[in-house]
DNA sequence: CATGAATGAGTGTTCATTCAT
DNA sequence: GATGAATGAACACTCATTCAT
C-alpha cells in the first residue's frame, strides 16, 4: 500500500531513461532509433521502460517537454539582467553561449528532430510552441520596452522583430546541425552588429525628427 | 518492335511519383509515410515505382535534389537583378515571395523533414549543403560587393552576415511550418528594415570617420 | 494465315532461351535466378520468352527434358558397343568421359538442381525418372547378359548392381559439383577396378563350384 | 528479478524451430517454403524465430550444421568397431541402416536440398564439406589399413576408393529421394558383394604373386 | 518492481507474369 | 511477333508493445 520505492528512485529511473532516449534519438533520429536501442542504452528492459512511459510517443513528448522547460529558464535569466535592449542582448548572449557546450549541441541536434516532428504531430507542436511562444512574448515585451525608452524605432513591428531575432537563433542551430565547424563567436558578433545597427538607426531617426 | 514509350512519358511518370511522394512525405513525414501510401497517392503499383527509384531512400534523395535545383534557380534570378545591396534585397524578396504560394509552402514543410534528415544522413546532407552553400557563396559575394561600394560597413564579416541573412529565412520557414498564419509581409518588411539599418549604420560610420 | 516466321526461327528462339536459362540457372539456381536474368542473358524481352514457354516452371521442365534426351543418347551409344560386361564398361567410359568437357560439367551442376527439384516436384520427377529408369533398365539388361555369359556371379541382384553402378556415377557428379578439382581419370580407373573385381570373383566362384 | 528462462528452454525453442524448419524445407524446399510456413509449423511468431536465428539463411546453415554433426557421429561409431576392411564394412552398415528410419529418410531428402544449395552457396558448401571430407579421410585411413594388412590390393588408389564408397552411399540417397520404395537391404547386400569382390581379388592377386 | 521472451501487424522490396502498343 | 512498362501478390524481416514469470 505504501510506496515500496522512494520518489527519488522513480525520478532517477525517469532521468536514466530520458537520457538514454536523448542519446539514441540524437544519434539515429526518432524513427530509426528503436525502443530496443533505448533499452540497451539505459541498461533496462522494455518492461521497465514501459512502466515509466506509455510508449515511444510519450518518450518523445517528455524530451520535448524538457527542452521547453530549459528554454523557459533561459527566458527568466535574460529578464533578470534588465529590460529593453539590454535584456534582448543578454537573451541572445545566453542563448548562443549555451551552444559552446558540446552536450547542449547534441541536444540541439535532437531539437531539430523535434522541430520536424512538431510540423507533423500536433501534440509535439503544442509542447514546443509553448516554449517558443513564451520566448517570443518575452522578446516582444523587451522590444516594446526598448521602443518606449527610445532605444528602437517606433515603426518596427515588435512581433516581427521578435520573430526575426528568434530566426537568427534557429537558423544558426540548423546550420550548426549540418556543420559543427561554424564559428559561433563570429556569428554572435554579427547578430550583435545587427542589433547595434537597429539601435543606431532608431536613434538617428529619432534625432532626425524635428 | 518499338513500343518503347517516349522519353516524355518516362519523365511524366517520374514527376507523378515524386509529386505523390512529396504529398505523402509532407503529410506524414518520411518515416511514417509508407511506400504503399506513395503507391496509392500515385495510383501506381509498387513494382512501377521501383522501376523509377531503387528505394525509399533514393526517392527522398530525389526530392532533396529537386529542392536544391529550385534553390539554385532563385540564386541566379537574384543575381540578375544587380550587385551589392540591391542584389541582396532582390534575393530576399524572391525567396519570401515564393512563400506566398501554398504549394511552395507545402514543399517547404517537407523541406523541414529534409533538414532534419540531413543532420542524420550524410548522403542527404551532401545534397542539401550543395544548395545552401551555393546560396551562402552568392550572398557573401553580394555582401563583399556592397562593402566595396561603401554600402556596408567594412568591419562586418561577410560570411557571418550571409549566414545571418540565411538564418532569417530558414528560421521563418520553421515558424511558418508550425503556424501557417504568420504574416509573411510584416516579417519581410522587418527583414528589410534590418538591411536598411545595417546600410544606414555602415554609411554613418563611414561618414563619421574623419 | 500462313506462318510468317519459319520453323527454324522458332526453334532457334527456343534454343536461345533455353541456353540463356541454363546459364542463369546453373549460376544462381532455379529460385535465385529471375526471369529478368534469363531475359537479359537471352537478350530478349519477357513477352518474347512467355511466347515460347508458359512460365518458369515450363522452362525448368524443358531443361530437364533436354537432359533426359542426352542421357538416352548415351544409352544407345553404350549399347552399340556390345553386350554384357563390355557394354557396361563402355557405358561407364562414355559417361565419365563426358565430364571432362567443362560445358557438360556446367550442365551437370545444373542437373544437381534438377535432382533436388525432382525430390519435391512430381512433374520434374517424372521427367528425370524417365531418363534414369531407362539407364537402369539398359544396365540391368547388360548385367543379366553378363550373368548369362558367365562374366558375373549369378547370385548378384541385377537391379541392385545397376543401381550401384548408377550411384557410382551420380555420387561422383555430386562430389565434382562441390569441388571441381577431383580427379576424373583416377576415379574412373577405380570404378573399372570394381568391375574387374566383380568379374574376377564371379569367375572364381564359378570355377570354384564342383 | 530473474525471469531469465532456463538454458533448457532456450535449447528446446531452438530445437522446436529447427524441427519445424526441417519439416517445411523437406516438404517444399528451401526456397518455396516461407518463413511464415516455418512459423506456423513451429506455432511461433516471426519475431520469436528471429530471436533465435538471424534469418532464413542462418536457419538453413544450422540445419546443414546438424547434418554434419550427425555424420561425424556415424564416423566415430564406425571407427570403434575395428580397423581395416572390418571398419569399412561397419561404416557402410551403420550408414545404410540409418536409412530404414523414416524420420532419417525425411532428413536425407532435405539433405538433397542442402547438397544442391552447396553447389551454389560457398557458406553451405564449407559446412557440408567439413562432414564429407571427414568421412572420406576416415575411409581413406581404413582403406590404407586394409592394404597394409593385405586385405586389399595395393594398386588401388585409397582416395578414389573412398570416393567410390561414398558415391555408392550418396547415389543411393538420391535414388531413394525420388522413389521411397527402393530396397535398402538388397542394395546394401550388393555393396557388400562389391567389397567382398574387391577383397577377394586383392587376396588372389597377392597370393598369385611369387 | 523488473525481466526479456513472445507477439503480430506492418515494412520495404521483389519478381513471375500480363498486355497495350 | 516483339516490346517493356506495369501489376500485385508475396516475401523476408522489424519493432513497438505485452505479460507470464
Amino acid at each position: 500500500m505504501t510506496p515500496k520505492v522512494s520518489e527519488e528512485h522513480l525520478d532517477a529511473r525517469r532521468r536514466q531513461i530520458i537520457d538514454a532516449a536523448i542519446a539514441c534519438f540524437a544519434r539515429d533520429g526518432f524513427h530509426r532509433a528503436t525502443m530496443q536501442d533505448v533499452c540497451h542504452e539505459a541498461r533496462l528492459s522494455p518492461g521497465a521502460i514501459y512502466r515509466y512511459f506509455s510508449g515511444k510517443r510519450e518518450l518523445i513528448q517528455a524530451i520535448a517537454d524538457e527542452r521547453h522547460a530549459r528554454e523557459a529558464e533561459f527566458m527568466s535569466r535574460a529578464h533578470e539582467v534588465g529590460g529593453g535592449i539590454e535584456g534582448l542582448r543578454a537573451f541572445g548572449r545566453v542563448s548562443f553561449e549555451s551552444l559552446a557546450d558540446p552536450d547542449e549541441r547534441r541536444r540541439r541536434k535532437l531539437g531539430l528532430q523535434v522541430w520536424a516532428e512538431a510540423a507533423l504531430d500536433p501534440a509535439i507542436r503544442t509542447i514546443i510552441m509553448r516554449g517558443i511562444d513564451r520566448s517570443r512574448e518575452v522578446m516582444t515585451l523587451l522590444i516594446r520596452e526598448a521602443q518606449e525608452r527610445g532605444e528602437l524605432a517606433l515603426d518596427l513591428d515588435p512581433d516581427s522583430v521578435a520573430r526575426a531575432m528568434l530566426a537568427l537563433f534557429q537558423g544558426f542551430i540548423l546550420q550548426q546541425a549540418w556543420d559543427e565547424r561554424v564559428d559561433v563567436a563570429a556569428y554572435l558578433e554579427t547578430v550583435e552588429a545587427f542589433v547595434d545597427a537597429l539601435v543606431a538607426s532608431g536613434v538617428t531617426a529619432e534625432v532626425g525628427r524635428p
